[in-house]
DNA sequence: GACAAATCGTTCGGTACCTAGCAATATTCG
DNA sequence: CGAATATTGCTAGGTACCGAACGATTTGTC
């Protein structure tokens, strides 16, 4: 993101968004770590987990993941034998990914990262984490519009 | 980060941080892509542009960057010929990082970024933005708190 | 002066993200 | 039906990040 500068950007909104984005993946892989498991295929075995078998392409948007990322953090749960992946009968192309008994057994010792959210935004005031949002969220969609934009525009900042 | 779920995770502040850290780094990297640089390459070549030439370690310390990681980025845009790398006379463990000739003419042609941060908060409200920083921060310095504590006293998340 | 400790950069292995291009399979439409 | 098109997943190659371990060098201390 290079927002470290010293003008306006080492405290802008958007640095700050990076460093938060980077200190919770830091919390999460440290305490995923002695498990040998990273922060995305936590949410991965969560989501087998807790709502059974999933097609991938249905997983990926969930995570809002590229395909090609998703084939490589499900190809190295299958390698760890804690995710199956099978093709869907009924379309060839796609494939069901289902939690094995080993990954089942591994999910139960695993700590609640439900908890580190908590604990980073413990004790703000509800008014204001709604601004935050409210703030974040119009920004990125901001930057959204503007990536779809120059695909058809050309460049915009390059005048 | 996994961060999407459904609960209460997907609409929370640190999604929409993880969101907009991705959305800016897209834009950045869809702007720089013609120029064959990342965003964080970009950086570096800003600073040597504006500030001379710079310790490796200083430089580290400025973007907030892991030496490792560092130690990639400068080595590709050696590769590329775009910045020179040589020991410190005064002291042979540093490394004294110069923008090339050549560095310096792709930096003519590079689009301004700080644009793209404009972009992002246009229109916002003061006050908000403030807000929206305070609260990050504090989100992140409890993090990092929780970060040092757990290497002291254990993994407090697993009772 | 010599040995221990700290610092700096690199390499290695890992995670997570992307685009581009390919192969296989489904679907759509003339 | 059959050809063009769309979808799914994969590989290859790139960026950006981390921790751990290693060598070279400097600094601190006895």
């Amino acid at each position: 993101m290079a927002n470290e500068l010293q003008d306006p950007r080492h405290s802008s909104a958007g640095a700050w968004a990076k460093r938060l984005y980077f200190a919770s993946r830091a919390v999460m892989e440290s305490v995923l770590r002695p498990y040998d498991i990273g922060s995305t295929q936590w949410y991965v075995l969560y989501q087998l987990t807790n709502d059974g078998p999933t097609m991938q392409r249905d997983l990926g948007r969930m995570l809002q993941v590229e395909r090609a990322t998703l084939s490589g953090i499900v190809s190295a749960l299958v390698r760890k034998g804690l995710v199956e992946q099978t093709p869907d009968p009924a379309d060839q192309r796609q494939r069901m990914l289902r939690i094995t008994a080993s990954g089942l057994k591994l999910w139960d010792e695993l700590p609640d990262l439900a908890l580190i959210e908590a604990l980073a935004f413990d004790g703000v005031d509800a008014a204001e984490l709604a601004t935050v949002v409210k703030v974040l969220q119009a920004a990125t969609q901001r930057l959204n519009n503007h990536l779809s934009k120059e695909i058809v525009d050309g460049d915009p900042l390059q005048p």
